[in-house]
Order: C-alpha cells, then structure tokens, then sequence
DNA sequence: AATAGAATTTCCAACGTTGTATTTCAGCGT
DNA sequence: ACGCTGAAATACAACGTTGGAAATTCTATT
C-alpha cells in the first residue's frame, strides 16, 4: 500500500541504496539512472518514511514551539509566521502550550517534549532572570521573549527600551504632555522583564523631552490582558488624574483601556491619545483603530527559526551564543490622530474563514 | 548521553525486551522486577525514542491539524483546544496552514503532509460540496467545519440552522423586527456551505415570527473579516436602510460592523442591537461586548480528536463514516442589551503575557 | 518429588532508512 | 590488451523499538 525504496528500487531495477541516493541529491548519479527512478518514485507515489529517517539519522525535521496559549493573539501569530518559515525549509513544527505555568515551562526545559523534536523554540512567560541556569539543556534551544536575558542559548528579541522610547517620544511629538502608562510591574531591580525595561524607555523619552517622572501616572497591570488594561484606566479616570496620552505596554492592554475610555465617554484621541505595543492584527480594526509599536515580529519569527536550524546543524563544539534585536517601527493610526490610508485598512491579506 | 532501552536493561539486569514490556504497561511482569526496571529508567532518565518506536508500530503519536490560518481567532482558538485534548492522550499536534488555498487543501488530502502523521483532522475553507470525492483518502481523516457535507469520512460540525434561528429569535424577543444580516453569499442551490445554512436559520425565524424576508437587509461579505463587515455596514447605512438589529455570519464581521456602527454615531444596544456568531473571546471585550452564538468549540474538539484517534486505533474494516453535531447556544451581552456579570467578563482564564 | 500449567522473561526478526566500505564499470593512457 | 582512475552502483550493518514465539522460572497439584 504504502510503498518503500525497496518497491522504488524493484520497480526502476537498481538498488535501494541508489533510490536513496537520487532522493537525496548524491552527486554521483547517472542521469539517465536517476530518471528512471525518479519515474518509479512518482508511479509509486514514494514517500520517505519519517520516522526510519529520523531513527538512522537521528533527526526529526521536527522543532517544537513551546508558548503559553495559542488562545493569545500574540502568540497565534507569532506561530503562524513560525509555521510558514519552518514550512519553507521542510520543518514541521510540534506546538506545546505551556499554559503559561511554571510547572509547563519547567516541562519543557527538562526535555519532556524531545522526544520528537531536534530543538525548540521557547518563549517563557513564568521563568525569570533567576532561572537562566535552567536553560542550558543539552538539546538545541531558542529561547525568545524578554524573560530571561544572558543565558546560555541564542536569543531573539526586540528593542524593548528604544522602542518603548520612540512610542512614547510619538506622544509627545503630537503634542501630549501629560503621558499616563499602563502594564507596568511592581518593582524589582533584579527583574528584567518587558515591562521595566519598556517603562524604562518611556523614563526615558520623558527625561530627555524635560517632563517630570509623576508616579502617579504609571499603573500596574498583569497579567497583560484586556480586563486588566480597562480596570486601571478606570482607576486612573476614578481618581482624576489628568493625562493627555496613555502608552499601554501592549495591545491587549490598550484594547480594554480604549473600551473604559469609550464607556466613560472620553474621546479618543481628542482627549487622550492612545498608544499600545505589539501590532496584533486586532489593533487596526479597534474604534478607533490603535496605534502600536510593531516590535518587528516577523524578523524575530525568521531569525528564531534559522538560528535554530543552525544549531540543529551544528557539529563539534557549539559556537558562542547569539542574541539577535530585530528592527521596529511606530504604526500611527487613529488613536494618536493618524488614518491609514484606505487600502491598508482594507488589504487583509489573510483571508478569512468563510 | 541519551539512553536507549539497551541502556536501561543493562542497569536493570534485564532483557531489552522486558524494559520494553514496563514501559508498555505489559500486565506479567514482576511486581519486584518492574520496580527495578522503573529505577533504571528514573536513573537513566530513559525516554522512547519515538522514532524507533514509529519506525516498529507504524504509528508515530502525531495527528496532523490542517487549517487554514492561525492567525484567524477563530482557527488559533480551535487549535489551542485540539492541543489540549490532544495532549491529554499523550498526542502531538502539528499544524499544517493552508493559507486558505484550494492548492494547499488539496495538498491535505494528497497526503502530502502525512509522512508524519497517524492522521489528520482537516477544516477545508475552499474547497466545497462538488470536492466530496476527494475525501476518499487512504488515511484517518476527520472533516471539520461546513464546507463538504455526506463525505465518506466522519465529520464533526456545528447545528449551523438551528443556532443561527436561535440568535435570531434572541434579537426577535428583544423586540427587534428588522434585522438586517451581513455575511451572505451569493446564491448558489448547489452550495451548502455555512454562510447559506444560517442564513438558512434567520429565515426560518422570520417565518415563523410571521416577519416578511426583506431582500435589502441581507447583505454579501465574503471573506468574512471585520474590513468587509465594516463595509457592508457602511453601505447599509448609506443607503438609509432602516433596522434596529443586525445579524452577522460570524463575530469577526460583527466587530467591523460595530466599528462602522461606532463612527456613524449609531448606539448599539439601543438604535441596533447585535449578534454575532463564534463566540470568539475577543467579542466579551468589544465596546459595546458582542453577543453571540456559541457553537460548541470545545465539543466539536473534544470529538474531533476523539474520532480520529479511534478511527487511527481501528483495524478491519471501517466503520461506517459517523456525523456529529455539537450543541450550541446564545451568549448575551451588551450587544443586545444584556451585561454579563462582572466576575464573568473579569474571568480571563488565560494568562496573558508579561 | 514430579509435573502440568501458568507466569515471567528472553530471543529473534523486522520496521525503512542511510553511512561506510566495497564492488563494478567506463574511459583513458600506455 | 593491460592496468589505472574515478564515477557509479551495491552490500551490509546499524539506528531503537516491539510483535510473536520460544525459553525459562515459578506455583500449585498430584
């Protein structure tokens, strides 16, 4: 039913160390001998078996994809882009959902999901700096994220204070004086995470414009989520504070913030400009649409994949490793006074379910 | 470095085999000698090679997921729940994107991607009821979705008549009498595909609310996302249409819609209220929240996953090919004039992330 | 103590592939 | 015609696992 290299070299009457040959480009190959098998390949509709390939050379041409939930849009996206390179290169990729629990991530770190894959890619959401010990494994590992920074593994991931800085310096280049910020953490000095180091650019954009740091202004929210983002602007409308311009620490953030603005009648951006972090799809078609820091996830979904190819490939000892930024850039759209032109609004390149 | 059964039974004084009989849960062995072997195999941190193990049983533990977008909320919310249900079983998920192709369907059903997989659960968009012969795969196949139906394969699928009566009903027992819908089809007898088949619903309510059908209120989107629900919006109002309730195909259409709504200064509950369809978690946080028809997402996982493996486990002949229906119901929110309680909106189960 | 019968363990082969080593072949110079 | 060279093709073994059957050990009877 399924047939081998055995049927393949019965059928094109050579071996089957030469049908493994032509399917794997060996040079040294007759023409002519190498038609004749791939037309028994196709007549046959010969697959290589996976899993004889993977136990003779010890590859999968799997790589797994630990993250906390697909459910985020955040990560739905990044897997999607991760699926279509890996696709481009002949790698499937295993997704393992963490849950976003510690004891999830420990899992993956102690190698529970190898079993299949030749490396992961992993973006921790619960490990911290405190755990950078944990992640030199023996297996080839990409660790991606802002958790954990230093370690042992090639990293990717973004400019997390300049680009914080540049949202922020968009406010004020608007105008906006009075710059409230949500999806802060509390403090820590020995934490690393997104957060400080985004509050730390918005710190920074104010301090170089001249405009007093006001406590006051600057709100904790976690996890990152909707609800979230709308309870502290609540709070922060609650208590009278006056702000011009709010930077939510990312999208999903900004997403229920903009829903408490709307319900408490505040106009947006007229009153308060509105900034957020991530680009996920979902912030072009919010009311009003939401401008965003795109932190250049494409890059990083391209990058995480060939680093770890590479390191999947890799023989001998193990080179230094790398940490890879990629690029950013402000997406201005109405919620800081901009439109997009109508196209890009309407060019939905990925069509939807019907 | 990494153990092998050969490993083990060495340390355990024991046979390969016998190693392999504990890790296979063979009822005759030792109680003395499984515990020996079960401290081996801690030592050693021995873990299956599943290829090894693949390459001997022919089965490889992985159920390929083809669908075609993750991107699309709807899809990456599917998916993080197969994956769930799937590693409960001790399953793996890869993911294959179509990208919403007819040429990447297709290469689901030549079998392209099942080098690796036991079998596949397939949520084709393009292709349609005329493709039905193609389904005949030499493989396990789970059909998903409404796009082909009386396939010889099982299929697990939504009461896509019922809920859509339902949902209108709900905006019919608020009050409403002209309920405008977005996200038809061009007519097609020939096409059974969801759009037709909840239109299909909203008609019989009308009916047997003694409402007459009124051509102008139903309005085409295709594909369904917000841009083209925000579109469809805006020529309803252009027109001067006049509706105080609005049906839309799925939630995401709905969102643009509401967007649309929003910018013209239309209140919704109030001058229109509105239903969606999916229940995608976004809806609870639109402004105003969405009401919407949930169509029974975890079941129709659960089962999918459920089917498949079965029919994976199956030897002889097959069974006959098995339809399921998932139930459904209405969620009300704001939308159509209802609140859910506040624990509810706050209960974000998922944590996002930091 | 011998023995049937059951329980437990082991042996052997095979799954489909590829790396290494070996053989065969064609073409060339002498 | 002979040996040489490199290209082309092949033979063989091994990757780690498990199904089936055979071998061994144990238990309960007689």
């Amino acid at each position: 039913m399924v047939s081998t290299l055995r049927d393949v070299a019965h059928v094109a009457g050579v071996s089957i160390k030469t049908v493994s040959n032509v399917v794997n480009d060996y040079p040294h190959v007759r023409p002519e001998t190498r038609a004749r098998v791939l037309a028994a390949i196709r007549d046959l509709d010969y697959r290589p078996n996976l899993s004889a390939r993977g136990l003779r050379s010890g590859k999968t041409g799997v790589i797994g994809l630990a993250i906390p939930e697909l459910r985020q849009n955040y990560f739905a996206e990044l897997a999607d882009t991760i699926i279509r390179v890996a696709a481009q290169r002949n790698v499937d990729v295993v997704i393992d959902q963490t849950s976003a629990t510690r004891e999830g991530e420990l899992a993956v770190l102690a190698g529970d999901r190898l079993r299949l894959t030749d490396g992961i890619l992993f973006s921790p959401e619960q490990l911290g700096q405190d755990d950078v010990e944990l992640l030199k494994v023996d297996f080839p590992l990409v660790l991606l994220g802002e958790r954990i920074f230093g370690g042992p593994t090639d990293h990717v991931t973004m400019r997390n204070v300049e680009s914080a800085r540049a949202a922020t310096e968009h406010l004020l280049a608007i105008g906006r004086r009075r710059i409230a910020l949500i999806g802060a953490h509390p403090i820590n000095q020995h934490d690393i995470r997104s957060a400080n180091l985004r509050v730390t650019g918005y710190r920074k954009a104010l301090q170089y414009a001249g405009i007093p740091y006001d406590q006051r202004l600057v709100r904790v929210a976690a996890p990152w989520h909707r609800g979230n983002g709308a309870a502290a602007m609540r709070a922060l409308l609650d208590e009278k504070i006056e702000f011009d311009a709010l930077f939510t620490l990312n999208d999903t953030l900004g997403l229920g913030a903009l829903r408490a603005l709307g319900e408490a009648g505040v106009r947006v951006p007229d009153d308060v400009a509105v900034i957020g972090f991530d680009n996920i799809d979902e912030s072009r078609f919010s009311v009003p649409s939401m401008s965003s820091v795109d932190p250049g996830q494409d890059q990083i979904a391209q990058t995480a994949v060939e680093l770890l190819l590479e390191r999947i490939a890799e023989k001998g000892t193990p080179a230094p490793p790398r940490q890879i930024l990629a690029d950013y850039r402000i997406v201005r759209r109405e919620s800081t006074g901009f439109s997009e032109p109508a196209e890009e609004a309407a060019a939905v390149s990925l069509p939807a379910r019907i």
